[in-house]
This record gives C-alpha cells, sequence and structure tokens, in this order.
DNA sequence: AAATTCTCCTGAAGGC
DNA sequence: TGCCTTCAGGAGAATT
C-alpha cells in the first residue's frame, strides 16, 4: 500500500511527464471515492496548464494557475502515465488527459480521492491540521518529546497520528520503533527527550531508505500479480510475526495495538 | 483535549 | 472446486 515513500516515488516517476503539459480532457468513471470527485473539475481544469506535481503528507498536489487538484491514493491506489488512447482496465476511475499522454488514477478499494481546492492550498480543511513533514528540519525529537508531553498513548500511535507528524503509516512505524529500540505500547509520554531524538532519526533513516527504494517498489506495484517485491525484503519486522529477530535472534512478536498489526522484539523493544 | 471506535471498499486468504 | 466469512488498511468523522 502506498506510504510515503510509495507516494513520493509515484510523485517523482510522473512528474517529468506531466509538469508543463496542457489539460485536453478529464475523464471521471467513478465519482465514488472516499468522498465524491467534484462534477466541477473537468470543467476548472480543461484548457489550464499543469505547472508543478508537489506532495504534502501522502497527498499529490497538482498546481495549477488556478486552484490545485488534491490526489490521494488511499490504500490501494496506483497512478501511471499511459498513451491517451490505451483502454480502461477494471478500477481506472480517473483521466487526466494532458494531448497524447493519460494520467490515469486505479484504486480498486476506492480510499483514495480527487477534490479541489480554490484558495491557498495549505488552507485546505484536510491539510491546514497536518503536523511537520518527517523529512523537514521542522520535525526532530524536541517536537516529539513536546508533542507527548502528558499523553498516554501508545507510541505507535501517537507516530501515526497525522498531528504530530505525517507520512507514517502502518509499516514504517513497526520499523522505526524496532530501529529505535523502542516498544511500540509503550505510553508515549513516558519516553525520555534522548530516546526521542533517537525515534526521530530512525523514522527518518527509515523513510529516506525507502525511497530510495521506491522506484523497485512502485515497478513492482504496477506488475499485475501486485506483488510489493523488493520493498519488502527490507523490512525488518513488519509482517515477520515468528521469525528471528535480525538484531538478537529472538523470535518477533505481532500484536494488536489500537486496532493495528504491530510487530516488535520483545527482547531488543522496551 | 485526548483517545478510541466507526466507516468507506474489495482482494486475498482461510475454512469447510 | 467453490462458496462464504474474515480481515487488512489510510485517515477523517463520530463517539466516548
Amino acid at each position: 500500500m502506498p506510504e510515503l515513500p510509495e507516494v513520493e516515488t509515484t510523485r517523482r516517476g510522473i512528474a517529468p511527464l506531466v509538469e508543463g503539459r496542457r489539460v485536453t480532457g478529464v475523464v471521471i468513471r467513478q465519482p465514488r471515492l472516499r468522498w465524491p470527485v467534484p462534477e466541477t473539475v473537468p470543467g476548472l481544469l480543461t484548457g489550464q496548464l499543469l505547472r508543478r506535481v508537489t506532495r504534502r503528507a501522502k497527498y499529490l498536489l497538482f498546481h495549477f494557475d488556478q486552484g490545485v487538484l488534491l490526489l490521494h491514493l488511499g490504500m490501494s491506489g496506483s497512478l501511471r502515465v499511459v498513451p491517451a488512447e490505451t483502454p480502461p482496465a477494471a478500477h481506472d476511475h480517473f483521466d487526466l488527459l494532458l494531448g497524447r499522454h493519460c494520467l490515469r488514477l486505479r484504486d480498486p478499494r476506492r480510499f483514495g480521492a480527487v477534490l479541489w481546492s480554490d484558495g491557498p492550498v495549505a488552507a485546505h480543511p484536510l491539510l491546514a491540521d497536518l503536523g511537520p513533514e518527517p523529512l523537514s528540519d521542522a520535525f526532530d525529537g524536541d517536537w516529539l518529546h513536546r508533542q507527548a508531553r502528558g499523553r498516554r498513548a501508545p507510541v505507535k500511535n501517537f507516530i501515526m497520528n497525522s498531528k504530530v507528524v505525517v507520512g507514517v503509516g502502518n509499516i514504517y512505524a513497526s520499523e522505526s520503533l524496532f530501529d529505535a529500540g523502542i516498544h511500540p505500547a509503550r505510553p508515549c509520554g513516558r519516553i525520555s527527550r534522548q530516546r526521542y531524538q533517537r525515534l526521530a532519526a530512525s523514522i527518518k533513516a527509515t523513510l529516506e531508505a525507502a525511497i530510495e527504494q521506491g522506484g523497485t517498489t512502485l515497478r513492482d506495484f504496477h506488475q499485475a500479480d501486485g506483488r510489493p517485491g523488493y520493498f519488502e525484503q527490507s523490512l525488518k519486522v513488519y509482517g515477520r510475526a515468528g521469525e528471528d529477530c535480525p538484531r538478537c535472534g529472538g523470535a518477533i512478536r505481532r500484536r494488536m495495538i489500537g486496532q493495528r498489526s504491530s510487530y516488535y522484539c520483545p527482547n531488543c523493544q522496551r
């Protein structure tokens, strides 16, 4: 499923192919995504020049002279650029036509979103209350430590809270906590500033490493069989319950924390 | 305010 | 072989 590294890889993959092109049409085959795709989108976009594609959290932002198209991949969404005449396959819900190119959204589970923003995009309701980007300087151990003060939620839930920091999904939460040696169920307010500095560094390193491999992940992600491939091999604990901890050799455990599967080494993570 | 639960949806996996 | 059930998962909304 697309986490931050995969969304960023998607952005890097499509941006050179679509930036600077003019919209020649919009096709909405299935408007019922997480929210309805606004019926006004085709009229608003057709004829406009697509200037830039940026990312905020897991949202892709398509900047036009007049407004911004917000796109979220949910958990099963994927984007690719295909020749304009390519016939759509199942779950191909949305096309942005750019001359002979077509930017196509496929999303079997329809948890994704396509929305429009008129004003300053940072003030959009979906973006306005988001925490810092994990790879920015605004995100560090001090920030986590301050945010956690007086709170009791499990640290795994805490770092998956988009008001605390964006882009840390279920997989990378487990991986980062393993890297930092912190037990996922530990109350977030009972972790030292020093350990939060380690955790912030682990989150950055884990996401950066995944972005490095994102290209491979993306290609595999587009394969017909849908296997994640390369990406999976680099995971140290996620999905590996019962296997050996790569650090101490003990058994990796799986446990539900906040309704989500969490993987950790009870020996290395305290 | 913070934390938990509910919700959208469908493919995959497991049980019989 | 195939039908039925269960579950996962991003994240906003609703609820406690």
